[in-house]
RNA sequence: GGCGAGGUAGCUCAAUCGGUGGAGCAGCGGACUCAUAAGCCGUCGGUUGUGGGUUCAAGUCCCACCCUCGCCA
């Protein structure tokens, strides 16, 4: 058996569209390290799904004289069709507003109770005597106690930015129907993180050589200068997982404890769709099992903390409650390499005031691979990055089409009008050949390391690099010119940079998934490199939703050299990118913040 | 206010245990022509945010401060 390998990606929240600071910080880091993953023989699982609970939606959808689930479907659907359109390829692309999702959230509720985790405490929350229910923080305004504004919302202070202690707020007025509330005494669940605390100290100390300093430092120096103490899970809402207890008919769990729990539910159905009730159990229980977290910086303390001290929590009885016969402990993260955000062009990218790039929209002028190019030799792993067009469009034309498109083109088309479409045979191998090859497979080595070790920007450079020395090595052979006088050096030379450029597709795959099958179906490999999204209708006791699929059944790439073998027919190539005029840098500039 | 990350060439980033600060892009010069006027060779470019300190030696370690960003209160 092969190491099973689960990429989680943060759950996108279904009220607001994905943009490129979405896609660099989490959805295309885990497709990289999924498609690489993959291509090794790995059990890859790769899941997420759309975050349809929590007050943004009941807001939004009210705004709009809609429905929670209207709202949440929507953005789904159009989540679903950005990953295709983008090859990001999720095993499973779900939601938080299924059974099966309620059922795994209801047992790690109950097992966590069980375990002496939870415990009730009473806190003031506003609440509307008109409406005769209390309002979450965001339906609530009124003035700032610390500064005096008059439009504070009640939990932070849009003018001078404090967080508030809600049940401080002067003045305090429903956002619905402006009648004032009252602060009234409700019962919620907490979570008991002081207890879970010394396991969660251990967790972090035994990742602490490999986990990227900002997400330990940031976690453990938490921790150290104040201890972790009680969070509450559950809120009075209508919209969201019911609490499973009498007597708590009108709450719900909070939407921060359930959502993280998506990683395993997906899991869960995941296995189920492809009819094996227990498959889960390979990535969630199996010592073997590597888990990777794609996030924000902003989610840090969910997942090194908060999560891995649900599952530590829980030991060995949600797989109990599943059903174990031999119950086992959750598998704990093996990596949470969070990124930074990237601004766009200098500003902090906005929704509300259109300052971004929105996917579904970039990819409605350009192709996918560049935007993957882009992000990719832009991700914020260490620090916060920028998105200029300025730098897309040069970083399109000047690097990723001038020295690999046009290195793929050049050999191919001219191999294929000197040769006409069959691979040269090269006789003997000169030393000079054997090196640049040499020189290739290495980066089957050393890309695939920096992959590992998630270390994407560098990976993707490395990969550069070695189309830059096939470059060279033309450069150095000439086979243009050796083809009027030396027709073998000419064919060995060409034959050599075919089987480099072969291999190159298959290092640049990961990152580049669309221009690289271009490459390989130009060579005539009958079967792709990857598999084919799909997506499937799921029907439960909540309605029906889409989830999004990949179907690896077809998939032949190997994270391999070449084997590239003189007397085969390929196709005359056509150019992997599209050139971009310059004028498009104003024309993009143009539709920031309209 | 507490915790954390970052600040290095015009731009984007490297620099292992403290051991001569490097690459790509842009700029400048050159030879070439298979290729999407791409590629290749050469070259210019630095008070490492600021001020102190430790050391034979500091981008790196220590202290203070400034700036950006995130989490928490």
């Amino acid at each position: 058996m092969t190491e099973p390998v689960l990429v989680c990606v943060a759950w996108p929240y279904a009220s607001a569209d994905i943009h490129v600071g979405n896609m660099t910080g989490s959805h295309l880091p885990a497709d990289i390290v999924a498609r690489y993953h993959r291509m090794r023989g790995r059990q890859v699982l790769m899941v997420s799904g759309s975050d349809s609970h929590g007050t943004p939606i009941t807001v939004r959808a009210d705004a709009e004289n809609s429905t929670p689930p209207e709202v949440y479907q929507r953005f789904h659907h159009d989540f679903i069709d950005l990953f295709q359109k983008t090859g990001i390829s999720y095993d499973c692309f779900t939601s938080t507003h299924t059974e099966n999702h309620f059922d795994v959230a209801q047992k790690m509720f109950t097992v966590l109770k069980d375990n002496g985790f939870l415990y009730t405490d009473v806190q003031k929350q506003w609440y509307s005597p008109a409406q005769q229910r209390f309002l979450p923080d965001r339906y609530v305004e009124g003035t700032c106690y610390i500064c005096g504004y008059e439009s504070a919302r009640s939990d932070q202070c849009d003018r001078c930015g404090n967080l508030l202690e809600s049940e401080k707020l002067l003045d305090p007025r429903s956002k619905i129907d402006g009648s004032t509330p009252e602060l009234r005494e409700t019962e919620h669940f907490f979570l008991d993180l002081g207890k879970l605390e010394p396991e969660v100290i251990e967790f972090l100390k035994e990742r602490e050589s490999y986990w990227r300093p900002n997400v330990l430092r940031q976690s453990l120096g938490q921790i150290e200068s104040n201890p972790l103490r009680g969070r509450a899970i559950t809120r009075d809402l209508e919209w969201g997982i019911p609490v499973p207890l009498e007597g708590y008919d009108d709450k719900r769990l909070y939407v921060w404890f359930e959502a993280v729990m998506g990683y395993l539910s997906a899991a869960v159905e995941a296995n189920a769709l492809a009819g094996n009730q227990d498959g889960w159990r390979n990535w969630w229980t199996n010592p073997a099992s590597k888990t990777f977290y794609f996030i924000g910086k902003d989610n840090i303390p969910f997942h090194a903390i908060i999560w891995p001290g649900e599952l530590l929590g829980a030991g060995i009885d949600f797989d109990r409650l599943m059903g174990a016969e031999d119950p086992q402990p959750f598998v704990l993260p093996y990596d949470v390499p969070a990124n930074e955000f990237m601004n766009m062009e200098g500003q902090k990218i906005s929704g509300s005031r259109n300052w971004g790039v929105w996917v579904l929209d970039y990819i409605e002028r350009y192709d996918p691979d560049p935007l993957r190019y882009y992000l990719t030799v832009s991700m914020p792993e260490t620090r916060d990055t920028d998105w200029a067009w300025e730098d897309f469009y040069n970083r399109n034309n000047g690097e990723l089409i001038a020295t690999w498109g046009n290195l793929a083109n050049r050999v191919l088309g001219f191999a294929h009008k000197r040769w006409e479409g069959i691979v040269p045979d090269p006789g003997e191998l000169t030393e000079k050949d054997r090196d640049l090859l040499d020189t290739i497979n290495g980066g089957f080595a050393s890309v695939g390391q920096l992959i590992e070790e998630v270390k994407l920007r560098a990976a993707l450079a490395e990969a550069m690099r070695l189309a830059s020395e096939v470059n060279k090595y033309l450069d150095d052979t000439e086979p243009w010119k050796t083809f009027k006088t030396d027709k073998a050096a000419a064919a060995r030379a060409i034959f050599t940079a075919m089987k480099a450029i072969d291999s190159l597709k298959v290092l640049f795959a990961p990152f580049l998934p669309f221009s690289s099958e271009k490459i390989h179906a130009f060579l005539n490999y009958e079967r792709p490199l990857f598999g084919t999204p799909y997506t499937q209708a799921v029907a439960d006791n909540l309605g029906s939703h889409t989830v999004l699929r990949y179907d690896a059944a077809n998939a032949s790439g190997e994270w391999k050299p070449s084997e590239l073998t003189p007397g085969r027919t390929f196709q005359q190539p056509t150019p992997l990118f599209t050139k971009l005029d310059p004028s498009i840098v104003a024309e993009e500039l143009a539709r920031l913040g309209k």
